[in-house]
DNA sequence: ACAACTTAAGTCGGATTCCGATATAACGAC
DNA sequence: GTCGTTATATCGGAATCCGACTTAAGTTGT
């Protein structure tokens, strides 16, 4: 059986966001929140509530799970997620698709944005 | 003076799809609906809800403005929209943007230690 | 020990956005 | 002149966004 994941996606930039900061490695709420602004050179900020709010979406679709901490030695507030397999695929076909968005809109871009 | 980008961004889905089909040529209402749905291969579709509010914050915001009709011989009940100057150089920012994520996902994705 | 700061998870509620159902009507084809 | 399509637009409940705030544990400096 084919998964079905158009009902999913396109993902909105939050959701997106969270998901490729747990690509590279599980991490904390907090971690997911810094990864973010790190990853966009600080502008682009997850507050709590938008953070929240779509982990327990990203949860109860099954696209993320909790994960067990790994080292006793490690800050026992933390709460770990990993992608799972489905979310995983998902990404990559998010990915995919803005791969198209992105050929298809430089195709008509000629002039390259300034430099930030 | 720069242009203050960052507040705009990230795009919406919606916010990016319109601007998308706006990059090679103006278009109406029921054009936009079509031409996001065409590009997506009928698996993204903006209800008329989605588009007359993205389309009147875009026009808000300057990203987009109303465009006369060309040809007499148009339906006169279209109304036309094309991307601004500012419009445009937004979404070459967003999509250098996308690029970075794009990249960054493939990076850690590329490698599926996919399982007989 | 104490204070000050940072890390960390989480709630709350108003504002914003989403988005399908619905309305209205002109257009094209037969 | 009827039917399916094209076309703009509104409406309102649902979903989402998102900063302010809370609580508390860890960390650093003196």
């Amino acid at each position: 059986m084919e998964e079905d994941f158009d009902k999913f996606l396109p993902l909105s930039p939050a959701a997106l966001h969270i998901l490729l900061a747990l690509v590279s490695e599980d991490r904390h709420g907090y971690g997911i929140m810094q990864e973010v602004a790190r990853q966009s050179d600080n502008r682009y900020k997850l507050g709590p509530g938008t953070l929240y709010d779509n982990l327990e979406k990203l949860l109860n679709q099954s696209m993320v799970e909790e994960s067990t901490r790994r080292s006793l030695a490690d800050d026992p507030r933390r709460r770990y997620y990993r992608l799972t397999g489905f979310g995983r695929r998902l990404l990559a076909t998010e990915i995919t698709r803005l791969e198209g968005v992105v050929r298809k809109a430089r195709s008509h871009l000629r002039v390259r944005p300034e430099k930030a």
